[in-house]
DNA sequence: ATTCCTCTACCTATCGATAGGTAGATTGCG
DNA sequence: CGCAATCTACCTATCGATAGGTAGAGGAAT
């Protein structure tokens, strides 16, 4: 195994278990259990846990947006784009219920490290640019402004019915709540399939 | 200060760490210096600490209900009683950037106790039903599976604002998504102050 | 005198982090 | 080419701090 390959088993390690129960949960003897190495061994790679929580959120937002690029540079309607960008946020809860890491990392805020907090926030920053250019378009009435708000609401609304529908542990919940949020008009309406 | 003094004061402090840090990062120890008495002592009144976070969970959706419902059996427009739900929220992020207690366990779902996961499972069925009992004069047309969507797709709305709003630390934010959500007829529209 | 409450003192388990070592691959150089 | 120096990718062992939790002494109120 590569230097590349074992920083990533981490890497991906880590972030599932994040996913699943939060930051503060993550510790670097169980990492390593499930990574086959020792916790020291994690260490070499990332020096602190805060390390290892900023370049999780770093990676995890700059894997989106190059995923999001590609969906905006692609085929179909502002609608079919629009569902295929709600299917990612779909598709943490299909993952054994997980949620998206910056949901999780959003709601321990207050006991993150600075740096950790500087790459969550860039993620909802992120999603926002994108929204906006994604909605843009369709909204030639909204100014700048209305439409960067629109679009945080948008993302909000999201990652909130994310929140609750992983404590219902039913992914139609999820569904039927984005359907919710087309139907009234906050959203595109996602396509049925 | 008499024992049921105690109990609150931990009870109160208890919820106000873990709406700014998560119940992860709820320590006995620290509980018990900003309370002023010794860790044995939070034992004496909650054995584990599942049971301390059931139990601040169950108090945290009985006062909530208690409280929802005297605003519903108020005065006031639908637009304005839904204002003072949304209050509710925005206060808790008034109170130094903190959550609602239900989103920041939400977020930590895969790490929680059983105990503490049925608590805050009640709180988000109590919000449905109430929205759904505040809502459904004002939508006839809707059958009850419906509505009862369209509330759940409120509450998490809610929550998922109060979630980002979070990370920005400005309650600007948090007050333009829910006018969004307003004006995009998801939600009742908050009267303008 | 009993009950209630809080304490001291301690336990075990685990945390993130560090020190120091090692097998093996890679590199620099005479 | 061959040998030495260095680097990589781990390891074992241990650190101090802290986690949740427990036993039992002792003070205070009734």
């Amino acid at each position: 195994m590569t230097t590349n390959d074992t920083r990533e088993t981490i890497l991906k390690a880590a972030q599932a278990a994040v996913q699943a129960k939060g930051y503060n949960a993550l510790s670097f003897r169980e990492l390593a259990k499930t990574v086959g190495i020792k916790s020291a061994s994690i260490h070499y790679y990332f020096p602190t846990k805060g390390d290892l929580g900023a370049e999780l959120a770093r990676r995890y937002a700059d894997t989106a947006v190059a995923y999001f690029e590609k969906l905006i540079a692609g085929e179909g309607s502002i609608d079919e784009i629009f569902a295929r960008y709600v299917a990612v946020f779909r598709a943490a809860l299909e993952n054994d219920n997980r949620m998206c890491l910056y949901g999780v990392m959003a709601a321990e805020y207050g006991d993150l490290p600075d740096e950790v907090r500087v790459a969550v926030d860039a993620f909802s920053a992120a999603n926002v640019d994108w929204l906006v250019r994604l909605l843009a378009p369709r909204h030639p009435e909204l100014d700048e402004a209305s439409l960067r708000t629109r679009a945080l609401a948008i993302f909000a609304a999201i990652e909130g019915a994310q929140l609750v529908a992983r404590g219902r542990g039913d992914l139609a919940v999820f569904d039927q709540m984005v359907e919710a949020y087309g139907v009234a008009g906050l959203t595109p309406k996602v396509p049925s399939p």
